[in-house]
RNA sequence: GGCGCGGUAGCUCAGUUGGUUAGAGCACAGGAUUCAUAACCCUGAGGUCGGGGGUUCAAAUCUCCCCCGCGCUACCA
């Protein structure tokens, strides 16, 4: 194991198109919060760094659907994401954004660092420009005639009738749905990174050097994506809304999202130690001292190979972290490369994905509107569900059962036993600590060796088993309490001395639990030391059995958590699925109305009704059946896309409705000659269309 | 279909250089107790370790086949 001196840590950046939910806490956020408070509580040497990722496509989408403008868009989410982290204890050094003119340098100096050193290649091809709008067209934006089933209204990338993947050249009559002039071709570049010249490197370096201390999820991601082949990607894309490609003739041209959004952790990082030296802090919070810096010293910990990094991220990020974002930085020359990239799997919400867009999930701005004074306990409730090896699952009742049953009634009422017996008993004051006995001793040496189990799961980034062994500490008080009976002792006066020890080290024990909750639950460590009268300790005085000197005077003491009744459960699970509800007609946009077509066209078609005769799964094929259908004027082989929709039993002898004339189309070895017509409802299932009364074989649609 | 990850107690999960009666927390049952938010503490019950073959003195662990979940990927005319 290598010795560091000093770590950066990121988290994923949240995509700036919408708020942000528990699952995102879970796969990312909390345990790199818990992460860096622990080394920060060590007095190691951590800089943690997240910010908006404010780029892409999907941003001037969302401002066209909010009826806005992507700075609009950008400055909603961020402020929200930014306030929801903060009230949920994510303690930031920085929280950038990659809006930023800092992060616009920054991205194009790694750009042409890149392309100066010749790593880029040049690819011209032709594309789609729109002389009005005076910008190319993404795929997306140009609509026209399908080649294939003469659907007017295809889009450049894909027939949605259809379902054929285009390319926008393959469109006939081609218009701009942004002005719906017919746009022109025209010649435009792209810088390609060569991902597959890196493949050499990427064995060495994952395969071979990270087999033990990756996590096996993160791992064979990585050498799925390696074994497949890597391919050239474009770091460019024609859009108007983002970094700018500083190069001559790049007009219109930005840097492809995924380029410059990882970038941001370099950018955050810079911008951190440019406002530290300068001493205007804007998106800075530093949490720990810094003491002097500099405003380069964000290259010790981007460029110094004695600077561990690691990337908190979800699975669905792990291709970007592990293998493009490390080739940029390698190619680069200059950077060093993730020592880990712990990604944690995704979580669930009561037996469904979550999924903001279709309103089944718990997004933090809601979390904190209900439980405003509650951040400790989702903490703690993610953090012992963490999807760390698989997909995990949320549901109320179990977030219900660890605060109930873990964090009030082992956690917090041990910490309020311990209080209440001073209290009563010692004037609020630490009792002398007299004669030891065995169980005292063998107390004491529990107390010493627990936080050395939580660093150790920590520092393997188990959160879970971290976590629990917090909660052990907690049951090692109570325990203690429940075999030393100080309760019994103090009816009898000549026992006070004996009284006075075990509380002295129950409170012993309060006050470790300060420290080693602080990581988990920074909120609740904070009023415990309050009621302490104790200053915050760290880590390295855990396990002491001195931290409350004798007559040293508590505070005032409440409960640390309370109790969550049903109904309020009852009430979150009501709101869950009322949000799903009313989401639906939302999620599902109604395509929208397709350019005018004449009679003649229409007639071109041949639509008729025809019956299933036999169907059987398409051999290697999830999506496909191969059917075999009654014409009328023949018999004939179709293959359809319904197999995740339809069994091939229950399709022998139901009627459906064809396209007969459609040109015969090969698939996977087999040519289908003519298209089911299928309705595709709201939630994408694929329905049936068919006559309302059984009709003969043939009969013509008009 | 291919590739990757996973399938262990009612629930959420530990446990793979193969080795004594397979573990934890929660939930459940019984007991003890009353300082504490009816909480704590003790005891107990509960598992064909997805299914089946194989290797071995010995398999949750290695191997082969199959089934299920998740992700990536191919096929939606």
């Amino acid at each position: 194991m290598k010795a560091f001196k000093r770590t950066t840590v990121t988290a994923a950046l949240p995509y700036a198109n919408g708020p942000k939910h528990i699952g995102h806490l879970a796969g990312a956020y909390i345990p790199a919060d818990v992460y860096v408070r622990y080394l920060r509580s060590q007095g190691r040497d951590v800089v943690f760094v997240c910010g908006s990722d404010e780029h892409g496509t999907a941003i001037p989408n969302q401002a066209v659907k909010e009826n806005t403008t992507p700075r609009a868009i950008i400055d909603k989410y961020h402020v929200q994401m930014r306030d929801c982290f903060q009230k949920l204890g994510i303690a930031f050094d920085i929280y950038h954004r990659t809006s930023e003119a800092l992060h616009h340098q920054t991205s194009q100096e790694i750009f042409l660092a890149l392309f100066n050193k010749g790593l880029l290649n040049e690819e011209v091809s032709e594309q789609y420009y729109d002389d009005e709008a005076k910008l190319f067209l993404a795929d997306r934006y140009i609509v026209g005639t399908c080649p294939k089933c003469g659907n007017p209204n295809a889009y450049g990338d894909q027939c949605e009738k259809c379902g054929s993947s285009l390319s926008p050249r393959d469109l006939i009559n081609p218009r701009s749905t942004i002005t719906g002039n017919v746009p022109v071709l025209r010649e435009t570049k792209h810088w390609y990174l060569p991902l597959e010249q890196y493949e050499g490197w990427l064995k060495e370096w994952i395969l071979k050097g990270h087999a033990d201390d990756w996590k096996t999820n993160v791992y064979g991601q990585c050498k799925s994506w390696i074994d497949a082949g890597l391919q050239p990607r474009a770091m460019t894309r024609d859009l108007n809304w983002g970094i700018k490609v500083p190069l001559p003739d790049a007009e219109g041209k930005v840097l492809y999202v995924w380029f410059d959004a990882p970038i941001g952790y370099i950018s955050a990082t810079r911008a951190f130690f440019e406002e530290m030296s300068s001493g205007k802090l804007v998106y800075a919070q530093p949490q720990r001292k810094f003491g002097p810096v500099a405003a380069d010293d964000w290259k010790k910990y981007w460029q110094d190979d004695e600077t561990k990094l690691v990337h908190f991220i979800g699975k669905d990020n792990i291709v970007f972290h592990c293998i493009i974002f490390p080739i940029m930085l390698h190619a680069h020359g200059e950077f060093i490369v993730p020592d880990n990239v712990p990604a944690n799997e995704f979580m669930n919400l009561e037996g469904d994905k979550m999924s903001t867009s279709r309103g089944w999930s718990i997004e933090m701005h809601e979390y904190l509107e209900d439980f405003p004074d509650k951040p400790d306990v989702l903490r703690y409730s993610l953090l012992t569900n963490l999807p760390e090896t698989k997909d995990s699952e949320f549901t109320w009742k179990d977030f219900q059962t660890r605060n109930n049953s873990e964090l009030v009634n082992i956690f917090g009422n041990f910490v309020n036993r311990a209080l209440v017996l001073t209290q009563k008993n010692f004037n609020n004051q630490v009792p002398v600590k007299g004669a030891l006995q065995p169980i005292d001793e063998a107390v004491i040496a529990a107390l010493r060796e627990q936080p050395g189990r939580i660093a150790e799961a920590l520092e393997q980034y188990r959160f879970r088993e971290a976590t629990a062994a917090l909660m052990d500490l907690a049951r090692l008080g109570n325990k203690y309490l429940a075999d030393t009976e100080p309760w019994k002792l103090v009816k009898n006066e000549g026992n006070l001395e004996r009284v006075g020890t075990i509380l002295h080290i129950a409170l012993q024990i309060v006050a470790n639990l300060a420290i080693a909750a602080e990581p988990f639950l920074p909120f609740s460590a904070a009023r415990i030391n309050e009621m302490l009268n104790l200053k915050t300790s760290h880590w390295t005085d855990a396990g002491s059995d001195t931290l409350l000197a004798e007559g040293h005077e508590l505070g005032v003491s409440s409960l640390l958590f309370e109790k969550i009744e049903d109904e309020v459960i009852a009430r979150q699970l009501e709101k869950l699925h009322a949000k799903k509800a009313s989401m639906n007609p939302v999620a599902h946009t109604v395509t929208p109305l397709k350019n005018e077509v004449t009679f003649d066209d229409f007639a071109k078609l041949d639509i008729r009704v025809g019956r299933v005769l036999t169907a059987e799964k398409m051999p290697k094929s999830d999506k496909l059946l191969k059917l075999t259908v009654d014409t009328g004027v023949d018999k004939r082989t179709v293959l359809s896309g319904i197999a995740k929709h339809y069994t091939p039993e229950e399709m022998v002898g139901k009627q459906v409705t064809l396209i007969a004339n459609l040109a015969p189309r090969k698939m996977m070895g087999i040519e289908s000659q003519g298209m089911i017509l299928m309705a595709e409802d709201g939630d994408g299932k694929l329905r049936l269309l068919q006559p309302n009364e059984v009709v003969m074989p043939g009969a013509v649609v008009s």
